[in-house]
RNA sequence: GGGAGCGUCGCAUAGCGGCAAUUGCAACAGACUGUAAAUCUGUCGCCUCACGGCUUCGGAGGUUCGAGUCCUCCCGCUCCCA
């Protein structure tokens, strides 16, 4: 299931391979987000042509909309999306966050009430993880409590404590799933467990203690990137890097910028998703290489300075020609810069593998 | 020739006599991190970090404590009837 190819001398970077139920990943990898079941501009098709190996959809708006009935009636989240390759779920776990205000929270689940059609959703670990295996996603990510950045302790621990509770749960959920797929021959997908604790180590070395209990297939660190400087983020990383069991994937949600996810690979991070690709080229600005290395910089399309003298995005289309769009209020601008932006992604990920695979990361 | 109307800070629009003046666009600056986000914030007459000050609503006068708003004339534009 997770293999490790081979490990930098420098840094506590590997490079992997993760096999999922829908295909191999060469790690790290980054994730593109789909949060409905699309990233926002593209085609399936498209995100293939642009060597986009995996995917992460949410289990709360999934559930939303389309709900599980329609889901299952396409025979599973692939069919329905046309998206024959690997899928992440994300639990809900960070829409107790985002959307903190449309909440209940206790230790039973969430109940949140949604924004759109004023209806509810009622979320306990058990039934996240229940749709999410019932839809067919690859990897399923346990049900936890993201708390904002806070330097309240109190308020982590608990979040910590129900994280953990909710993981036992999770994990006495997928025993009972053990016979029928013995009996069917069919393959579990993979469950990650998630580790909190906000900007406190000894919270950050419980939640995760109590979690290699549980022996999830991996291990995911979240509460990052809720507010906090990276800087915090990152210290935690340096903490948690050698307490990581290294024979599982490890995977750092909802991270980020490119120097970020540089960083956090150097200390054994494999997995990433961020919306910042998508986000930012719907907002229009794009990535771009400057020169060979990781270095790069962020262009407004809507610029002026930058409206002449660029060279060619890929066969057919100019940054010029982008400008124009955008300028023009053409959302085609999108479409374009979604692609530029995640083949710089993909790209970035293939330079890093390549980076530790010399000996340079 | 007769009649009606209109000129507001780049453009377009508000504007009961108390106004540095509404809103939209554009412009400029910034934000965005397990996506309630093709979004949001700020600036946008001049000077000042700011308090504050100064000059503005086609032009010239007038009425008024006070005029973008009322009156007169002029300039420019639009429409209707001949």
């Amino acid at each position: 299931m997770f293999k490790i190819i081979k490990k930098s001398k420098i840094s506590k970077a590997r490079i992997g391979r993760l096999k999922v139920k829908h295909g191999e990943i060469d790690t790290p990898f980054f994730m593109s987000i789909a949060t409905k079941g699309a990233v926002k501009n593209l085609t399936p098709e498209e995100l293939k042509q642009i060597n986009v190996p995996i995917i992460l959809s949410n289990t709360y708006h999934l559930m939303a909309r389309p709900g599980l009935k329609t889901i299952k009636k396409f025979n599973g989240i692939h069919k329905l999306i046309k998206w024959n390759g690997p899928i992440l779920t994300d639990s809900g776990g960070y829409q107790i966050f985002s959307l903190a205000k449309l909440l209940k929270l206790n230790d039973k689940g969430v109940e949140f009430s949604l924004a759109e059609s004023g209806g509810k959703i009622f979320l306990t670990p058990e039934k996240a993880l229940e749709f999410q295996k019932e839809i067919g996603s690859d990897i399923c990510m346990v049900l936890d409590e993201c708390p904002e950045y806070t330097k309240n302790k109190k308020r982590v621990e608990q979040a910590v404590g129900r994280t953990t509770y909710w993981a036992k749960r999770s994990r006495d959920l997928m025993k009972k799933w053990k016979p029928a797929y013995q009996q069917a021959g069919g393959e579990m997908p993979l469950v990650f467990g998630i580790v909190q604790g906000g900007i406190f180590n000894d919270l950050r070395k419980k939640s995760l203690d109590d979690l290699l209990k549980l022996n999830f297939d991996g291990i995911a660190v979240g509460g990052v990137s809720v507010g906090e400087p990276f800087s915090e983020a990152h210290k935690i990383l340096k903490f948690l890097a050698d307490k990581l069991p290294e024979n599982k994937p490890h995977y750092l949600m909802g991270v980020g910028y490119p120097e970020q996810i540089i960083q956090s690979v150097k200390q054994g991070i494999d997995m990433f998703d961020c919306v910042i690709p998508t986000r930012h080229a719907r907002h229009g600005e794009m990535f771009v290489f400057k020169g060979k290395d990781l270095k790069y910089e962020k262009i407004q399309i809507g610029k002026s300075k930058y409206a002449t003298d660029f060279s060619l995005l890929d066969k057919n289309c100019s940054k010029a020609y982008l400008h124009h769009l955008y300028k023009s209020g053409e959302f085609l601008y999108q479409r374009l810069a979604t692609i530029h932006n995640l083949k710089f992604y993909m790209d970035l990920m293939q330079k890093i593998r390549e980076g530790i695979k010399k000996g340079r990361i």
